[in-house]
Order: C-alpha cells, then sequence, then structure tokens
DNA sequence: TAGATTGTTAATCGATTAACAATC
DNA sequence: TAGATTGTTAATCGATTAACAATC
C-alpha cells in the first residue's frame, strides 16, 4: 500500500512502549502526555512524538494520549493478536525453558510444535507439546503452514535446518544460535538473541564505568 | 586517562567482531583484509577499520589484519579476561538454563554463586554451584567482594532485591526481568535482554515483510 | 477563551560511507 | 619498486532534538 518505511530504531522502541502503557493502563491511570511518558521512560517527548506519528495521530492536543487505546494501537501495529503459526526448533535446557517461559500467544505467536533430533526425548511433553523427531519437520510444517521457527540448536547443526525451513517457507527467525541466517536468506526476517555479545558488551561496560 | 568516547553502536560491534576473527582462527585463516571481513559480516570495509581504529592501528598498510592478534586485542577490549565476580539472582528455569549453558568463563566473568528466595530449591546444585538463600546475599557479597548480578527474577521481585545489590556494591547487572534499573541508578552498567520486545520485533517485521 | 499539548517542519547531532594520502 | 590496504579526514546520510503553528 506504498506506506512509509518506517526505521528499524522506531520499530524497536515499539514493543518498549506497549510495556510501559500496559503497566499504566494497570495503575489505572487515563492518560498521559508524551512529556510524562518521556520522563518515565528515559526519552525525549519529541521522540515520542516522532515516533507515534509514524503511524498516525493517536493523540489530542491539549489532552495528550489515551493509554488504554494507544496500547491498543500499537498492539496492533506489531501484531500481537497474528498468531503466527511456529515451532520451535531444538528442546535441549534452552528450548524448554523459552517454550515454556515466554507467552508467545500474547505477543503474536501461536506454538504449534517442538522438534529434537534427539531421539531420547521425542515424546517428552514441555508446555503441553509432545517434542517430535526432526524428521517429522518438513510434514508439519506443510500441514500446518508454519511462518515462524525459533531456532535453539547449535551452530553447528543450524546450517542443514535452517535451509529445509526456508524450503519449507518459513519467512520469520527467532535465532538463539550464532548461524547467520541473512547471510544466505536476506530476505527472511531474523531477530537475533545473542547471550554471548550481551554479556561481553557488559564486561565492557563494567570496566570502563568510571570513565 | 581521557581516553576518547567510544560510542555504544561501536562497542556492541566488538563481541562480534571477536566471534567471526575465532571462527576465522578456528578455520586457519592467518591474515584478512578489511574488505574481505566486511564482506562475511554484511558490514562495510569503512566501518570496520574506523570502528578498530577507535583502539588502536591493528593493521598493517598492504597486508591487513592478523586474525588472531586482532581477535586477541579486541578480547583485550572487551575484557575476556577480567572475571568479573558474579552471582545470579533466582534459579527458576531460566536461572539454571543461564547458569548452566552459558560460558561466563570465556566472557569475562566468574560466576561465584546462585540465590534464590524459594527454600524448597536451596540446596540443589546448578553447574556446580549450591543454590543458597536469598538472606545470604548481602553476606556473600561483601565476603566475595561481588561485582555483577544476574538478574533472572520477575518485576514485581526486582525492585527490593536491586536495591540491596546496589547498596552492597554490585556495579554491572545482566538484567532478564523488566524493571528498569538504570532508572533508579544511572551510574550502574546495564545489559538488558528482553526477550518479550525481540520477539514482538519479529512480529511486526515478518507481517511486513513483503513492504 | 486560555492553557495545554499535539503534529510537523527545521536544526542539530552523530554515525556511516567515501575518498585518498600514507606506507607496508 | 608496484600493488595493496590501512589510517584518517571529509562528505553524506539518518536519527534525534528543538521549535512552533495548529487545535483540542
Amino acid at each position: 500500500m506504498g506506506s512509509k518505511y518506517i526505521s528499524i530504531s522506531v520499530i524497536k522502541r515499539l514493543p518498549r512502549y506497549y510495556r510501559f502503557l500496559g503497566m499504566l493502563k494497570n495503575a489505572g491511570m487515563v492518560r498521559i502526555s508524551s512529556r510524562e511518558l518521556a520522563e518515565r521512560m528515559g526519552l525525549s517527548a519529541s521522540q515520542i512524538r516522532q515516533d507515534l506519528n509514524c503511524f498516525g495521530g493517536f493523540g489530542q492536543q491539549g489532552y495528550g494520549y489515551n493509554i488504554e487505546s494507544l496500547q491498543a494501537e500499537i498492539g496492533k501495529i506489531l501484531g500481537v493478536d497474528k498468531g503466527l503459526k511456529t515451532i520451535m526448533i531444538g528442546a535441549g535446557n534452552l528450548g524448554k525453558t523459552i517454550a515454556s517461559q515466554i507467552d508467545f500467544a500474547n505477543r503474536g505467536f501461536e506454538l504449534l510444535g517442538v522438534f529434537d533430533k534427539n531421539e531420547a526425548i521425542v515424546g517428552q511433553i514441555v508446555n503441553g507439546l509432545p517434542i517430535r523427531p526432526a524428521s517429522d519437520i518438513e510434514d508439519f510444517c506443510k500441514e500446518n503452514g508454519v511462518e515462524v521457527a525459533v531456532i535453539c540448536i547449535p551452530y553447528e547443526e543450524a546450517k542443514s535446518v535452517i535451509d529445509l525451513l526456508v524450503d519449507c517457507g518459513i519467512k520469520g527467525f527467532w535465532n538463539f544460535s550464532h548461524y547467520n541466517i541473512n547471510e544466505k536468506y536476506p530476505r527472511v526476517a531474523v531477530e537475533n538473541v545473542h547471550f554471548n555479545d550481551s554479556l561481553m558488551t557488559l564486561c565492557y561496560q563494567v570496566i570502563n564505568l568510571d570513565k
């Protein structure tokens, strides 16, 4: 629809707006000005107004923003109700934790299946879903129209599985491995969670605190 | 020592350089030019040279960079050998996974203790460390000179624990909760890992792929 | 109406890219 | 020496901030 390009910097702030507005709503607040929201979030009021106006005029001059409806608008923009059909690849320690701790349903996803190549754990139940053998991935994707995969397997195993998944039509990856998905597949959406990178960044910051 | 300010954008790229150089080293490569590294990493050669020259001239004209020594230099900058004394707060599903899966030692940290307020799991062993009661946090920090805390407890519990930790001299937080540590304590180093924000960003990207 | 606060344009700031002289 | 590639300065691009007219 020729809608204008929104920079990734703006997109990355939306979930945080969503979260803060949810908390304000729960606290019983009804309206808020960009100035006050900025104060609470540690941003500038200008930035908030700029960000929101990428998507439309959600506020009202002289009044500010209605918290509940602004949160709903942002949720719609992010697609929290999309229920994207999702599978998890890898049910080791991390996979099990993510599958059971993350509230996929309220973030725009529907977790349909969990897969692992380790036959010894196939059949175990994780958050209500049976662990399936990796050999079933292809059929499952095709039968269920899976759109997104969560990658919780090591680097070495990632390559061939990701080739398969892209082949099956997966177009979004929540990637906990170090495998660089976008290098080979620049057209799929990827969100990387790189624990080690985050941790090393923290180390630098701590040892340079006084500068 | 009046060393010039390095922007956070640069810092956040260093662990990725470190990782790629490690892989090239393992693959037996000895030297690389900024142009070739840029191609492999999906960056520009200019950016790599700019980034590295924030810290010194690690290359050699006409030759490029020695992979092993460049990786070592970046490791030193990041502080991978600092062994920052670290504790984990919260030994639920996520805490246990992080404590056992993350290679703290090779990222600049030394995990000394794991704490939980749930008496029922106190005494369990996680990655060789006994889970200790939350009431021991203060003494343990003071006796061991703890510098960093990994926060794996929910939002509601975070506030009071973080007040205590800052009081005990903790100056760095690897924060898996939604509690906004820097709002109250702007002077401590914080790296947030916000799974939900990452996931929602992915949803936006997937539903807007064709734009 | 007067006061408040948005939506939006213009100004500033910072980060990335381009260019090239220095030099291995 | 000639070719390659860095280190570094200048140009460009994009994101943030400031300002203010529009308007509720």
